[in-house]
DNA sequence: CGGTGTTGTTAGTCGAGGCTAATATTCGCA
DNA sequence: TGCGAATATTAGCCTCGACTAACAACACCG
């Protein structure tokens, strides 16, 4: 089957939702894509036909191995372009997913390889998301949560979900990046804001915030 | 209407057409697209209908001053991304041309102005291609062919036709690119080879070749 | 003057990728 | 227990952009 930018989209999606343990249903892959139901029932017909994803027992879809080989070739380019556009082009990290999106649909093979020596082939991308070698074997597990770090911890930020914008800004404002460490303070209940301290300033960050920020406790708060 | 890959690439196609001097139409559209001329009949009918081009009294079609404005858009996309492909991503010459191809749909007006302003707003691409400018006049008109520069002439080249990359490979290796002067030396008759000399060196250059480079005669052999 | 290309259009078809409306199923909850 | 909401599919339609087959209008040439 022809791998046009919407397949690309689709199988990239699906691949998302899978790795983050979310059933790929039509309606999760409908809301995502901003598109109606009967177009991804369509949609998953030809990929079936295609023999890129197929029913998984329970729920959702699961992606074959060739479905999921294309997928981490799109997440691959999407996430070079990301890195590239930030580091050469100087793109803010906001702005790079958005323009990667469509991108990564014209990225040639050979350009590919242009830009991943050009940038030392880099393993992780602006927001910490690792980048699927061109061949061999890619983990995309996710870390946890800032919102399940315990009181009293000291956090590091692996991941910064880049799907919104505006959070991002504000997240790149206060100083929360991959790679910083945070301190973990006390947590308003019944979904309050989780009181943290970047570079020796305190936070109140709300559960959709903290819910972006995923990483790993790495030891208590001096 | 909306201005889709395709739509562009035709609007890009008659512009190109037009200011070279020959005829636009139905039958030099689908040789230069490689697509039937039914193909380029449905298309021009909703380029009409979108207000793009025009049928011109004499043989062919004109674009409509929207339809040119939107194919300078292109151009411009197209040729700024051949210059930043060849000086920040070291894509050599005979390839931009290509990646541009694609590149050129999937370029945000926010990333065209980014990109812009990194190479300092150049107005020639890597084949001396004038850059049309956001806003504003644009010149692009073609400079006489090596094809027909007298004997005995110096001459300066000031643009090569992006188009066969074999041929802009041997170009290049010979040293002929933007720029370079050369000695127009003897005719051969019957369609022969021009001989030329560039760098110290005599070459036998075919028509096909003659054909490709532009410029100017600026004197005479010294 | 009568073929024979070349050119352009129409008619009809196709696949991709979207849409709405209608129709099951199933699930949660009063 | 039964009703409404969510979920998925089907049917039917649309646009875009390609294709082939067929046909008309000309031009050129022997
Ligand atoms: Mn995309
Ligand atoms: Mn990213
Ligand atoms: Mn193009
Ligand atoms: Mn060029």
């Amino acid at each position: 089957m022809q791998a046009t930018g919407a397949v690309e989209d689709y199988l990239k999606i699906i691949y998302h939702l899978v790795t983050k343990g979310e059933p790929a249903t039509t309606s999760t892959i409908a809301r995502r894509l901003g598109v109606s139901s009967p177009s991804v029932s369509a949609m998953v017909k030809r990929l079936e036909a295609g023999a890129l994803v197929e029913r998984s027992g329970e729920g959702g879809l699961a992606l074959t191995s060739g479905g999921k080989a294309e997928a981490l070739r799109v997440v691959r380019r999407h996430r070079l372009l990301e890195t590239f556009l930030a580091e050469v082009v100087g793109v803010p990290w906001d702005e790079v997913h958005e323009e990667a999106e469509v991108l990564e649909h014209a990225l040639s093979d050979r350009l590919e390889q242009r830009i991943d020596a050009l940038l030392g082939h880099p393993v992780r991308d602006p927001h910490g998301d690792p980048i699927p070698p061109r061949t061999g074997p890619h983990d995309e597990r996710w870390a946890d949560p800032l919102t399940a770090a315990p009181t009293g911890s000291r956090f590091r930020i692996e991941r910064v979900s880049d799907r919104d914008p505006d959070a991002l800004r504000y997240l790149a404002g206060i100083g929360l990046r991959p790679g910083v460490h945070v301190d973990v303070g006390a947590r308003t209940p019944f979904g309050g804001p989780l009181w943290v301290t970047v570079d020796g300033t305190e936070h109140a960050l709300g559960l959709p915030l903290t819910d972006l920020l995923h990483g790993a406790v790495v030891g208590t708060r001096p």
